[in-house]
DNA sequence: ATATATTTTTAGCTATATCTAAATAAATTT
DNA sequence: AAATTTATTTAGATATAGCTAAAAATATAT
């Protein structure tokens, strides 16, 4: 059974909102995220329910079947992998990407994900560090590295911090460094470790070893 | 005023059936080349008629506007730069690039189609050798080339020929070089000019310098 | 436990794009 | 010129995807 374009976003914004499927997701939850009505947002569950790629139970919100989470899945991989072409071969920047890899993705070719794939060089993580599942729906675990362990030009996303005192975080909060921050190595000082980082591509931030020893982030 | 695709489709179909504009269209003839209905058709024609891309006479069929001249060479732009893509980068063969084209062509973003085209350099004709319009709509001329002056490797589409007597067509016609075909050269003899051509990709075709002095190709 | 508020669904409508069957216009035969 | 054939359009369906307004179910507050 296929899924039309609409469904496939549908599917795709309840696989985000239930946290890839380990929590129900309500109706409003859906509309506010589709920025649609709640009643479009029932007639379509209806469907995505008769297609059995959520558990649908009226009034009581949707779970996402295995088979729903393998199209999301799909749908997700062939997003970010136009976002990496865009990216990497178009020099689109990251807030150019969205739009475009939204319509990119809802092109039926399994050869053209297969061939980009290879184009690309099997990318494991988009522009914006969100990894690429495989065409299997596997999700390579994020090695998370302490920003004093990065080489100079890694770019990242800071996705914790190890010190998660109120303090260590009204610091990372002041300088801009929040969890989902996108950063990149600038500069490493060798005589004291301390370190140069881009963040959003847009603010330089200086900050000491041990800063940096207590903030992770996944490698793009 | 924007196309939906469905329009856009019927708009692309009208501009070939009416040899870029230059007669009027049946809405028998447009059915057929959508591989629709013609009660489905009429609907179609008045609403393109109503956004004044087609000129619509009822019972009296279809002339193109220039206006929607414009936009249908546009979608053939997009059509043919993707097809260049998919050849030239995701080493789909011929045969294997319309369909996805077809889905392609209606991504909308100006800036993916001047992106893309500069990452293919700029290409002047797609796979098949069929011209990509530029972005105002112009259509670069046709170089034709007789196959005699035609380098090893360069592939290209047969077009025309000088000698049309009945026996060098009937000839052609035997030999599988009709007009149309996909031809590459493979193999120049300096010795007394005849070629090895492969034509549609699959036949290799012996011809003398004379024969190959009278085929007019365009090049790739 | 009843009343109120919130959430969700249903009913009925719109628009796009298709279809079949019937009606009408144009073209062709006789 | 009338009859027939062909082409085209209209009328009335269907399916998708959205909407508003009203009804119904669930959750919350008094």
């Amino acid at each position: 059974m296929t899924l039309t374009t609409a469904e496939e976003n549908y599917l795709k914004a309840i696989y985000h909102l239930s946290d890839g499927g380990t929590k129900s997701v309500s109706t409003n939850d859906v509309a506010a995220e589709m920025k649609t009505k709640p009643a479009s947002v029932s007639d379509m569950l209806r469907k995505l329910g008769d297609k059995e790629v959520i558990e649908y139970r009226k009034y009581y919100g949707v779970n996402i079947t295995e088979d729903g989470k393998k199209r999301a899945l799909q749908t997700i991989r062939k997003h970010r992998l136009w976002e990496v072409f865009l990216v990497d071969k178009l020099q689109f920047s990251w807030d150019e990407v969205h739009e475009v890899a939204e319509e990119l993705e809802h092109i039926q070719s399994p050869l053209l994900i297969q061939r980009l794939d290879e184009f690309l060089n099997y990318p494991k993580f988009d522009p914006h560090g969100d990894p690429i599942p495989d065409e299997f729906g596997d999700v390579r675990a994020r090695p998370r590295v302490a920003l004093n362990e990065m080489e100079v030009n890694q770019a990242g996303q800071i996705v914790a911090v190890k010190d998660s005192s109120a303090a260590f975080l009204k610091y990372l909060d002041k300088v801009g460094a929040y969890i989902g921050a996108r950063i990149k190595i600038l500069d490493k000082v060798e005589f004291d470790g301390s370190m140069e980082i881009l963040v959003d591509q847009k603010k330089t931030l200086f900050m000491s070893k041990d800063v940096a020893a207590n903030i992770l982030a996944i490698q793009s």
